[in-house]
RNA sequence: GGGGAGUUUCCCGAGCGGUCAAAGGGGUCAGACUGUAAAUCUGAUGGCACUGCCUUCGCAGGUUCGAAUCCUGCACUCCCCA
């Protein structure tokens, strides 16, 4: 099922710029090409921001060709001006190190599914051994001055108060040094990434042609912004992570669901597998039934389904069946203690329903569905809390056990989607 | 080295001795309308034992019945002249 990578890229809206196509296409004819995209480790866990480049080595794979994730254990010291308008901080050897053991793991498990060999390597192997000296007559003395300052990522910064570090500003040679070491160790021409990646990719590909003589190429698509105007993945309450520990599948479903028409839409063509005439069919029915929320849903299964698996994404459905669904008479906690897990949820002990009972406000914070007493009393004031989907307007209320939906768990709500499950269990001393 | 401007609640930004938990905007939260959408409208937005009390206006002191507002010192930021 290979097919043509570049074609493949442009129907999905994944070119934003692009050296030559004819040469590139040509490069590519030939199966089992190797392209390369990198992923710092600024964290220890890639977040949705970086699922497009994921993305991209899949469809790497998939048309016949082997993606390399490069970690940058190297670059992720120095930290990559581009896209930045403020000097990053530095991170320290350790949470380097575990960042890149975390991400290494996280980039397998997502690009090996893929049907192609998967090469995962990090930047410091190669740059480790490499001296100061030895890189600045190596590398350095290829690199006009006037090509690095002309590159966006430098002169925006330049033109702002706080600057850049020398460090910050060499960033693009260690990058680009990383191209040319690929080169030899993996025959890899081509490079893709995220538009902001431009400047570092075409001094990739001018180091290439000046040390080695070679023709690179390089890809870069659009940055995924919400209709807004906003970063995608981010929200009030910080980054969509990957890891389940960070951001649980049922948050990771909801983030998809809650999108907009429009970014659904295009996140549909650009972050799934579909091909363009089930996207384009989808997109279709959602014109025709906006309600049925068509693209929404598909795209959340889609998307949680690769990063969480089929478990991850049926927790995540059956929560939002529940919550979601309707009534929620039926409930029992065999259901709700399998959501327990997965949404922002409280246990404490039964005794607290006894006697006066448990104020609402103190479990509305304690399950951080508010954050703190007042900001509970004003969610219930104005109508926005519920127990069990029935609205409290009494800020005073006291949960007692005739709250229970089952045996010892109850639901609450902080307006229309934020839901948390409360468990009362039995004290054991 | 000299001269000037500044540091306010999540952010921007008013305030220049009491009526200041501090205008306005943004963001956020809740409500209405909807489709768990967008847009729009309404309300809320330091904490708590909430008609009251406590903590906040760079930091530390001081003046005053009373300070975010005045004085002193310190820290940091920016601008201009060297």
């Amino acid at each position: 099922m290979p097919h043509d990578l570049v074609a493949d890229f442009t129907s999905r809206g994944l070119i934003h710029q692009s050296t030559d196509a004819s040469a590139l296409s040509e490069w590519l004819a030939t199966p089992g090409r190797r392209i390369y995209a990198g992923f710092d480790p600024t964290a220890d866990s890639l977040h949705v921001g970086h699922l497009v480049a994921i993305m991209l080595l899949r469809r790497v794979a998939a048309a016949g060709h082997e993606p390399i994730a490069l970690i940058g254990g190297a670059t992720g010291m120095i930290g990559d001006p581009s896209g930045r308008s403020e000097e990053r901080n530095l991170l320290s050897a350790e949470t380097l190190a575990a960042n890149i053991a975390a991400v290494d793991t996280q980039i397998r498990g997502l690009l090996e599914s893929a049907g192609q060999p998967v090469h995962v390597v990090n930047n410091a192997d190669w740059m480790r051994g490499v001296g100061y000296l030895e890189f600045l007559r190596d590398v350095g003395k290829h690199v006009p001055l006037t090509q690095m300052l002309g590159k966006d990522s430098v002169k925006s910064r330049l033109d702002r108060d706080g600057g850049l570090s020398y460090t910050e500003f060499s960033y693009m040679l260690l990058q680009a040094w990383d191209f040319v070491h690929l080169a030899d160790s993996h025959d890899c021409r081509v490079q893709i990434g995220g538009s902001d990646q431009w400047g570092n990719i075409t001094a990739g590909i001018e180091l290439g042609r000046r040390l080695r003589s070679l023709d690179f190429h390089g890809i870069t698509c659009p940055l995924l912004t919400k209709a807004d105007g906003t970063k995608m993945g981010k929200t009030a309450s910080g980054a969509i992570w990957l890891d389940p520990a960070r951001t649980s599948p049922y948050r990771f479903y909801q983030y998809w669901i809650n999108l907009d028409d429009e970014d659904a839409q295009r996140c549909l063509y650009r972050l799934t597998e579909l091909p363009i005439e089930a996207c384009q069919e989808l997109t279709a029915e959602q014109t025709a039934n906006p309600a049925g929320r068509a693209t929404q849903r598909r795209l959340a299964d889609e998307i949680t389904r690769l990063v969480h698996g089929d478990s991850g994404l049926e927790a995540a459905q059956q929560a939002t069946a529940v919550f979601f669904g309707g009534t929620l008479e039926s409930l029992d906690d065999q259901t709700l203690g399998d959501i327990f897990a997965d949404v922002p949820s409280h246990e404490s002990l039964s005794e607290q329903l006894d006697g006066e009972g448990l104020p609402l406000t103190e479990a509305l914070t304690a399950t951080k569905l508010s954050a703190s007493r007042s900001a509970a009393r004003r969610t219930i004031e104005q109508g926005g809390a519920y127990i069990n989907n029935s609205r409290i307007n009494d800020s005073g209320y006291r949960i007692t056990r005739a709250d229970l939906a089952g045996r010892e768990l109850l639901v609450l709500r902080s307006g229309k989607k934020s839901y948390a499950v409360a468990r009362f269990s039995q004290s054991t001393s």
